[in-house]
DNA sequence: GCCAAGATTTAGTTCGAACTAAAATAACTA
DNA sequence: TAGTTATTTTAGTTCGAACTAAATCTTGGC
């Protein structure tokens, strides 16, 4: 009743963990490391306690550690953060697709169901919808033997004036962008082309559907695409 | 992210501390005053560890503390308590009726999503139910102004030989129980007559339905019931 | 009305997870 | 190559929430 129960299987994570093991994955795979600091940025906690803690998730083997020269997931980490990921996937889609919230406001309510939700629950939820592969923000959801599609793809600011694509992708964490890109017509699935590219990583012009809009070099970092044709070869592989 | 966040409005409730004002409140209610002992048994802790907790919550306002006395919740307590029940029942009735979730097996996961989940998320759980005022136990759900029908009901050890009745609430804190009711037919809502009451603190022979069942007497103490026709005057008031 | 049994509280520990301040190491630049 | 700066780690605290053991209070039975 009062102590933290497992959520659902064998090895009992606390949030806090969870939140670290998560962090870490996705600085691993956006960027091949994970620095002390940049976790501590990510997790919003000073450095020494992600050293401390990084140490306790060592000595249980879900990461390697190497003083001074970061760290690595090892398969049991990593198989756990693959597991809280499509947790916090499978409870945004749930939530935006059978209870209505919107995308701007599903990633703080999943971020904290993620740790509460048994794997019961969670395999309900994606059964009640047919078994998503993405979730709102077009990011993949893990299957639940813990693969993931590792998908490769330019973004908005990469994409070459004129060539169509398709919209991908964007992070779930800034609830003003999302809503931004909301009102503007941008979400997954979308086709867009970019018209114009000012000069000087100056402001971009979009043709999302019939209308336009005029956005900064910054938001078109945050939007990931894909060709609109299907692409020659897939560009993603199992993990 | 690594901060237990406020799951909803102002006063931030660590997820131990709604588990004692719950069970603090389920007690007064049940028989109207909490021993330490008795809250330290329904929550599995130490004596020693309820005292401590108890010095905690009074100080802040929860309950007051007559230090070998008991404790009795505040205005602010009580209110906590019941914000706490509503998530849970809610969340049971959800879970069961669009999640499929079997009656005996909703307790455990409700009692750790009622920590998590915002208000946001309960009422529109409770919208997407239509409003139910009864979880799928029977247990009244307390409306999220903080009021709850507080009913005074026979059990099923009470009922006199040959009166019609109908079931009105179990505990949802015992699976096997639960399984067994739905297996002999009982339910919230269901008619049953007791068609003989055997001496000595005896088995009792039940009609539920069309079939008969032979259940003890300690199983009969546990199934709440009202009269099968419209009580005379409701015996309930609000809180 | 006393006393033993039972309930409750105090005292002192432990653990997870955070913190600050100080020390150690790595990396970059001059 | 050396020195400075930035990053990381160590050392020592704090807090919530549990624990055990010991002390204290209440009460029921005689």
């Amino acid at each position: 009743m009062t102590v933290r129960k497992p959520a659902a299987s064998q090895p009992v994570l606390t949030a806090p963990v969870e939140d670290y093991l998560k962090a870490i994955y996705e600085l691993e795979s956006r960027q091949g490391s994970a620095a002390t600091s940049e976790v501590a940025g990510a997790l919003r906690v000073a450095p020494a306690s992600v050293t401390g803690m990084i140490r306790r998730l060592a000595a249980q083997g879900y990461l390697d550690h190497i003083p001074y020269h970061g760290v690595q997931l090892t398969d049991l980490g990593r198989r756990a953060a693959l597991r809280t990921i499509r947790r916090h996937r499978v409870l945004e889609s749930y939530l935006t697709a059978v209870l209505g919230y919107p995308w701007d406001r599903v990633h703080d309510e999943a971020e904290r169901l993620e740790h509460a939700a048994s794997d019961e629950l969670i395999e309900r939820m994606a059964a009640a919808l047919g078994h998503p592969t993405v979730d709102p923000h077009g990011a993949p959801i893990p299957t639940a033997a813990g693969t993931v599609e590792v998908a490769v793809h330019r973004t908005l600011a990469e994409l070459p004036v004129g060539e169509a694509a398709r919209m991908l992708l964007v992070s779930d964490k800034d609830p003003a962008l999302l809503r931004y890109l909301a009102a503007i017509g941008l979400q997954p699935g979308t086709d867009v082309t970019v018209l114009a590219r000012a000069p000087f990583d100056g402001p971009l012009t979009l043709r999302i559907g019939a209308s336009q809009s005029v956005v900064g070099p910054r938001l078109a970092e945050q939007v990931v695409v894909a060709a609109d044709r299907p692409a020659r070869a897939p560009k993603s592989r199992k993990r």
